[in-house]
DNA sequence: TTGTACGCGTTATCAG
DNA sequence: CTGATAACGCGTACAA
């Protein structure tokens, strides 16, 4: 035990493999990672046994720079901790992980400033696709940038995947915002609401200002009075401060509020509650998304059900196909629940 | 237009800047990226003007094989999509980002084979530090070769911090979950309830069992009957379908539920509230975690908040700090509300 | 089938 | 302060 040393000890690497295995490297790397299968079987049986011994794990950012590609996907999101995007990056990661590709994770935070900054330094790791999953938001002045950078990412042979931003040339993931809220409003019209409230972020973030479009062109011609527009954070806390706005403005002349997303919408109806308005009976109360926290709250959450999980299947099947800049939209469909009952015509 | 190319553009190399520069690939090298400010400035703002021009991105993959040392933090959780996961992860990605350190997330799905060679691989990646998020079960067998595998890992160099695990040789962030779960339940024995069913997973998932035994200690002593227990699985799901077995089964002895986490909790919720039997009045419920869905559902649930962002912070920092295997743990605290109402003694 | 030798994009060393 | 040049670990023509 005389002369050990305790720092740091290197990993094996194939050259400590193909040692081990008395072949030279070019063997050795044939055998473990090697495309062609021309390697003697008993070579190559022996250069597995070495490597097992040895406990290697080749080095990923050595094949990739040899290689010159990489086996990783980036999802940019807004936040980790939304259940929308954690929902879309669960089924990114599920299908990334059969293609055997592992997925790295960015937080945007809703700035286009650091979007954009995500993007570029992305472009460091030569991610094989990069997804960037809809914190995009419109008029920011670095929209132009930011094409630009993915496209040049594209131009080295990248994949591009865009979900829920139509009209950029990518592939693009869409969820139909427009739609889902328009028939959204007609359900409830018919459901024997007139008198309706939008609680919406900025116009800026489109996911927004598509869903509010839709309700209101729902509403359109049904004769029924303009909606009360609350714009709030695109967040549960903001669905909750728009509903104590609401409160202290008074209700008495609306009869159901539509939330451009289901936590914005769960964060309302609590803060209904805490002011004395119990959603469903004193108010009706809607959502967008579908997350699961919807069948939970009660009443249970009228909302519009989005293939969360599927868009991000989608996004990595879309990535890996051969079609540059394909558009595949994803349905949506109204699901009333108890939140907003039917309601006798007065 | 003649002879155009238009195959995939290999991006703008260190070398690329170098000529457009006018100097060596040494002398860019430094200016991009050296360590030392020994550079003429002139020289080092044509080289910083020609990469922006080229709008270079230094080839991270090539750095890391460079410098032996990758800027890269691997995030191993059970589940991205659930509240806890997510939560610990928008933390680790908090922290990650402010020291310009980029987060890999891996999910391994509550199987410990899959948890197993998602760090093997993980080593080829070189990340700086590994974070393995409790998806850890005892007594899988696998336990002794993931040691083993986190064991070599650091010594070749890296960082590995464990949430919520004890007792492994390894820098942890552990959250009092034997000694919260004790205090819920004086504190619901304080509210006047006497008979339990508490809600549970496999008694191999750690965190279940911890909790799982707190309460039956605090439950000690004071006179009451055994609880009943019921196992199901760790998620909403098994919290619902537990829940409709217990209605099954009868619930006319059982005063309050105690499930062992959160999202548990709000299944048990809505699967007795689906059997007509409603949470905070006929029966009450508590959780575990205090994820934000808490205070939505009503009545909104008592539970015991744990500090999940903060978890993941500190697995950070832990990472970051010299100390190899330090213990830090997180406090927990009861927050009681209308899902356990006080009970008249009767 | 196998081995030698070179290249991938960077950093680090060591003379100038 | 700068510029050759040798690593870094691996894939792969090319030659044997």
């Amino acid at each position: 035990m005389i002369g050990m040393d305790d720092g740091p000890k290197a990993p094996p690497t194939l050259h400590d493999v193909a040692r081990e295995a008395g072949v030279s490297i070019a063997t050795a790397s044939r055998a473990l990672n090697g495309s062609s299968r021309n390697v003697r079987s008993e070579n190559a049986s022996r250069v597995r046994a070495a490597a097992a011994k040895l406990d290697y794990e080749p080095h990923l950012s050595a094949q990739a720079i040899a290689k010159g590609s990489t086996r990783t996907v980036a999802l940019v999101v807004r936040d980790v901790a939304d259940p929308y995007f954690s929902s879309i990056a669960a089924g990114v990661t599920q299908a990334a992980q059969e293609c055997r590709l592992i997925v790295t994770m960015a937080v945007a935070g809703g700035s286009p400033e650091r979007e954009l900054e995500i993007v570029r330094t992305l472009r460091g790791r030569r991610p094989r696709v990069i997804i960037v999953a809809g914190s995009r938001v419109d008029g920011s002045g670095t929209r132009g940038t930011l094409v630009e950078e993915l496209t040049e990412y594209r131009t080295a042979g990248g994949r591009v995947v865009l979900i829920s931003q139509r009209d950029l040339p990518f592939g693009t993931v869409t969820i139909d915002n427009r739609g889902g809220a328009e028939r959204l409003a007609r359900a409830l019209l018919a459901a024997g609401y007139r008198r309706f409230a939008v609680l919406h972020a900025q116009e800026r973030i489109r996911t927004s200002r598509e869903r509010h479009d839709g309700f209101l062109a729902g509403l359109r011609h049904a004769g029924v009075p303009e909606p009360l527009a609350i714009e709030t954070g695109f967040t549960r806390a903001g669905g909750y401060e728009a509903a104590r706005r609401l409160v202290e403005r008074g209700v008495a002349d609306v009869e159901a509020v539509f939330a451009v997303n289901d936590v914005m919408a769960i964060g309302a109806m609590t803060g209904l509650r805490d002011a004395g308005i119990v959603p469903g009976r004193d108010i009706g109360v809607a959502g967008f998304d579908d997350i699961d926290a919807a069948v939970d709250v009660v009443p249970a959450l009228t909302t519009v059900a989005v293939p969360l999980r599927e868009a991000g299947l989608t996004a990595m099947r879309l990535a890996l196909s051969d079609e540059e800049t394909a558009d595949h939209s994803l349905p949506t469909n109204v699901v009333l629940r108890e939140s907003t009952p039917p309601r006798p015509p007065t």
